[in-house]
DNA sequence: CGCTAACCGAGACGGTACGTCCCGTCTTTAC
DNA sequence: GTAAAGACGGGACGTACCGTCTCGGTTAGCG
């Protein structure tokens, strides 16, 4: 996400990339989400950023394309989807740690904060429809690749769309929190998941 | 919502009221729903909105405290929901028909285009909150109710929660309008409703 | 002055006035005169003047043309000028008491208040500016001429001339008034014909 | 005069400015006066002088308080005062060269425009009263000396009151410029002085 | 003494300029 | 040679009045 408009990657000299670099970009991160939190998203100015970063202005630009990409930059690093379960548990184990971890993310109104924002700004802008869009859907590979291999291992019904289903998980927590005055919470999980793909110790076979 | 600074209603000499102000309001009110959906809620601007009403910017600024109140005072006509289904047909078909029906305004570019604005707008405002998701309730529930009333009827499985799979079958629909490029097709929504409340003619007695 | 641009003098069935047009006429000339003083020229609005002569603005409109006829009518009704000193006492003492007129006039902050309002509508309006600049011209003339007559008795310097002497003593008091903090002194304004027009006690011939 | 409002004079890290500054500077006075010239004071706009300097409304109110600071200015950049003169000719040469100055600017039309809207401003506005009278202030102690200088010298009479004899020289250019249709000619300085400080071939002693 | 014409207040209207704010770009200078 | 500082053009904000324009309601004075 850090400057999407920038093509190259710029090697430099050598592929080393400048400690300063790394640190700049993690206080402005810092003092973007402390923004955030004292000022809301739409309090949130380049300004108060640079100066409670300590930053200059210029040196924001320099590092991403504007005040969106800004904040969808921070926010995403407080974001970490977990990564696909080593092996352990279940299928479905796997799926509802990947819901509820949405769940959360979205129920936190620190975090789901520049959604509407993303969404509004994708609306109007095509490239930043296309840098959403894309990154949407890498996150939903995640959970549509481990319902196919639960349909695959036999472990949820063979009718399943696993796009579909993925959809079906996902797609209710996002309309709670951009619809109305109550995200889905995380206790909810459970059973959104039994909703979608059935409840766990029925047989469908 | 207009001039909610006002607090007392003063009838003025008689009560009767300035014609040019109920028309001037509607006007302005036609001319922010149109901007609305042309350059979403973040594009809109008053003068954008004076200038597409053929109308002074005081005038607008006489009528309305400012940007936010115009906009949720001009969503507020939306307001003007098609009376409940008649009712007839399995409660599968009423359903699907309510599905379809999402869908389809989902899938219209222009219908579809003020949900992102007012998303945005809701998240500024609560106000704007406040009606947008009071208004979105009002619309969920009558799929709530077609829901319940299958499972009701033991023609839905009886494990089911209503709310729940009412969400199952909108939300899907939401992500795709809002998170990717492709609103889901009508075409899908057959295998949607399938997904989230079962295939058709599999038995779950 | 008073609605300049009408040209036709509407007679009506008789010549009668509507005593209506009088009173109004009269309350929103006072209110002028005031807020000039409260306000000055610049901070003079219609509207204010409409609100304290409790009128409508429409009625202001109705009667003079635009703002600047309004506030040029008003000063008008100043131009009541006291008659010419009643003569008696020497040339230095009628001028003396000529001055100290001025200088007490200037001294008071509630009737030199109008002074730099009319200075700076004279600057904007060429109507202010003849009607103030002869009204100006009036009220000096009785200077020049006490001091005209001083030098014909032989009582001030005959290498005086009458016109600049009246400058060079009512101008001083002008200027204390409108570019320094602090109005010349009414004691001052012995000292100040002495520096005009010589010391009393000494001797020129 | 520029930004009178920021009270430190903050020489930065060196006392180096940026070029740029001096340059916008330059431009904005140049279109300001063009536009006095070209509509007036009255019809002088902020906006109309940005358009005119090719420069944004934003970067006029960078370097100034607001209109009138503009004005004030770029006009001052225009009325240098002539220093005191090295030593060469008398006292009363001098003066004479000082109240010639004060006579020039009082009789441009462009130079001597913004004196009543200060005058008018001041009288409404404290601190833009306490900014004039200072500026005053200092432009009239240049004569002030040069009169005390002369009284000093013996070659002005010694009964003479620096500050009003100042006063008798400046008072009456002021006052035909602002209060009469006509300023006071540049021909008439040398007859002007006469009248304040006697006439210059005639003994006192 | 009632009618009608005018005058009136109230204030909505289209405009225009104000002075403020912040965006994202660009320039200069310091380290 | 990079970063901080911040000037810059741009453009929308919300405010204040301008002078024009409907509105009904009120009042004067003729008939």
């Amino acid at each position: 996400m850090v400057n999407a408009s920038t093509p190259d990657e710029r090697p430099r000299s050598s592929d080393r990339i400048d400690p300063r670099i790394t640190q700049t970009r993690r206080v402005v991160r810092e003092a973007v989400l402390d923004e955030l939190a004292d000022a809301g998203f739409g309090g949130l100015t380049v300004e108060s950023v640079a100066a409670r970063a300590g930053v200059g202005k210029s040196t924001i630009y320099r590092h991403w394309r504007d005040r969106l990409d800004l904040v969808a930059d921070a926010l995403e690093q407080l974001n970490r989807q977990p990564g696909p379960q080593p092996d352990g548990g279940t299928a479905r184990k796997q799926i509802e740690q990947l819901v509820h971890h949405f769940a959360t993310a979205m129920g936190d109104p620190r975090l789901s904060a520049t959604v509407p924002a993303l969404i509004e700004a994708a609306e109007r802008d095509a490239s930043i429809a296309e840098f959403f869009h894309r990154y949407n859907a890498q996150r939903r590979q995640t959970l549509v690749d481990a319902i196919a291999a639960g349909i695959e291992a036999g472990e949820l019904p063979g009718h399943l769309d696993s796009e579909l289903t993925a959809l079906a998980l996902i797609g209710p927590i996002l309309y709670r929190r951009l619809m109305t005055g109550e995200p889905l919470s995380t206790a909810q999980v459970t059973d959104l998941v039994a909703t979608a793909i059935g409840p766990e110790h029925r047989a469908w076979a």
